[in-house]
DNA sequence: TTAATATCCGACTGCATTAGTCTTGCTTCC
DNA sequence: GGAAGCAAGACTAATGCAGTCGGATATTAA
């Protein structure tokens, strides 16, 4: 239930190492791949979602490579899953619009929306700048996540 | 990304119907399956599997079906959810063990586990009792649903 | 006792999504 | 011009999900 992609992992890892090494220029998609040992080809599709959805820079030629296209706390893991994955949610209905014909009888709907936005806020407190601190929490990362409430 | 399972679903929704005619006495699979415009055998599995987790007791025979195990605001969404899509969580590598094989090199394990209990407690603040409510917002689900705080 | 009602259980199929590959073309720098 | 790199789309294999089918067992009412 709730699965990630590994799509939307990978780029997670890819952002992160952009990140870190953002003091480096750009890192081409071969790099990040060896690092991490993802599939190269694969890991290339997804920067170039990434890059089109606004989340990082390219640069063809030689040298060339992706870097982050804003500084690392203002890209939220909430953006770079829906990159990817797109903008579909927790029930099939929300976002796939036809798929679920219990759209009358459904007396659910609604609050599940109400979880919905609350897994949407808690992705939005969380940074890629959240994820490079290697193993202790990170003063700002507490600072950052903030609080969600929920209210049905 | 993130997609509930449509029997999961289906699950919450048997599940307010079963509270909700709590005092009517058990509800067969059908009558729950025809309220709601749900496939009947499929419905009946998933009630199955709700009684073997412990969520409802379940009585054969004519005048038999199924009735709350407990009260409605003793039972978590989060625990419906485990119950029938399993234990999976929303990385690859979390529950389903030897899946990943980038244990070694991933740097994002950790701080995803977070975003993962997160939501799961989100989730474990949400009982049955909260769905029942009509239209606004009930009294009890603003004080049921807490605080969930994010730090990685 | 019999028949109707209902849960229980496993196996099965069709479909959608996901993970990953391949191929081809374009851009930039040297 | 050629190497390094991005860009883009088609393609395949595998997985998981939604839904179905068939039959077995338990309970109750007549
Ligand atoms: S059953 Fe209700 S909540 Fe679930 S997908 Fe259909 S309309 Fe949405
Ligand atoms: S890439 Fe990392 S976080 Fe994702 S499934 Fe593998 S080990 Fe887990």
């Amino acid at each position: 239930m709730l699965r990630l992609t590994k799509k939307a992992d990978y780029g997670l890892m890819a952002l992160k190492y952009l990140a870190e090494q953002a003091d480096s220029g750009a890192q081409s998609a071969k790099d990040v791949a060896e690092a991490y040992h993802i599939p190269p080809q694969l890991l290339a599709k997804i920067l170039q979602t990434l890059a089109k959805a606004g989340l990082l820079v390219s640069h063809a030629g030689t040298n060339g490579g992706y870097a982050l296209a804003r500084p690392a706390q203002d890209i939220s893991a909430f953006e770079v899953i829906r990159a990817i994955d797109g903008p579909l949610f927790i029930t099939s209905c929300i976002t796939i619009h036809g798929t679920c014909d219990l759209h009358g009888t459904c007396t659910i709907k609604e609050p599940l929306r109400k979880v919905n936005d609350s897994i949407k806020e808690l992705l939005s407190g969380i940074h890629v700048s959240d994820l490079i601190e290697p193993a202790e929490a990170s003063p700002a990362a507490a600072l950052a996540g903030g609080l969600v409430s929920i209210a049905l």
